[in-house]
DNA sequence: GGGATTATGTATTGATTGGTTCAAAACGTG
DNA sequence: CACGTTTTGAACCAATCAATACATAATCCC
């Protein structure tokens, strides 16, 4: 009945997120997201209300995809709780250093976003609050696990566990974004695994 | 000569700081530096070149302030590395607890300047590597220490010991700032000794 | 106290911000 | 082909941004 969307919806929140993950909320104007999406300003207000609205929608599919995707990574039974979260780390080091720009770790948008907006956007906290408790409830399981099949030995509290890899990899982040290199990383991740398997 | 500045140059500089470290430096407006610090638009403008200047010289305010207390601590002989160490982390929960606003920890002006500005702003980002480097040669100091006087037990490299626990600071941090409480904190510090310790 | 010097407050700069409006172009359907 | 619907791009909006200009007020030294 009327004329079709040029473009895919899809692509653009892709290519917003991917903006908002670079530059940060405030610093990307909307000139800079309809150079990133390819759009005119008036097309992106159609399909997105505001850039408020734009950036959760953006938040909202990162954390849809990596949560997803390191999720799925720790509940992997092929191999034990300790492996898996050797993978984990494996999976977020090669994200710091696959996603950069100018020379530099983009770091992690859920990261990004708690340092700059979660005092400020209670919408956008809450998504991070959500998020970070599913993250803590698969690695509690993760521990528990590890503690059956042997391959988790410290006798701490679960739940403190899962916090202190949840810190860890937010720390190995802000190295990354610092300007720590592969092996700094990589040397982070096997001493935060030292305080799980010794 | 000529009439004496009516304002503390230093005291406005804590604010500025303040209001930076709480809003991060693009959410900042040159009038809220005004209201923060008390002074007109010419003073600040007249005083700091530009907001740019001014937050550079916030931003060393704070390094100065912040690494050189946690430094002391770390140089404090009379205690054993570890217990050094266990201090470090109770000052760094210290301050997340207490610097809030909203409800919400303000966490490290460092991090949040390297998660916001570090990719695009050259200068700042000197200024947090040189501040980390100065930190990670103590630290290392601290861990060959704590291997002699018997309270580091990990045989890991002393580099690699020492980003680790930077990298526990920066995760601590970020989990405040995403709603850990001080109890969560204080676990997460306690893991983090294990790895060093056992 | 007079003159030089500086701090401060007000007003304003031009550029850019997020957001809206509107007419024309582009389609699908009858 | 033509109608009705929707997209789209460019022009436009008020507001705000960082930064300046300028006049006034306040101070010190002589």
């Amino acid at each position: 009945m009327a004329r079709p969307r040029m473009f895919d919806e899809e692509r653009a929140l892709d290519a917003a997120m991917h903006t908002f993950w670079e530059k940060g909320y405030e610093a990307t104007s909307t000139q800079d997201l309809c150079e990133a999406t390819g759009l005119g300003r008036s097309s992106i207000y159609n399909t997105f209300k505001s850039k408020h609205d734009l950036f959760h929608r953006a938040l909202a599919h990162y954390i849809d995809t990596m949560t997803t995707a390191q999720l799925a990574v720790l509940e992997d039974t092929r191999h034990s709780a300790a492996d898996r979260i050797r993978a984990l780390f494996a999976m977020v080091i090669d994200g710091e250093t696959e996603h950069r720009a100018g020379g530099r770790s983009l770091g992690c948008l859920t990261v990004n976003t708690t340092v700059e907006l979660a005092a400020r956007d209670g919408q956008a906290a809450g998504m991070l609050e959500r998020d970070t408790a599913r993250r803590l409830t698969v690695l509690r399981a993760v521990i528990e696990e590890g503690r059956r099949d042997g391959s988790i030995a410290s006798r701490r509290d679960a739940g403190a566990l899962a916090r202190f890899i949840n810190a860890a990899i937010g720390g190995m982040r802000i190295s990354s974004q610092g300007g720590a290199d592969r092996t700094a990383l990589e040397s982070i991740a096997e001493v935060t695994l030292d305080a799980l398997t010794h």
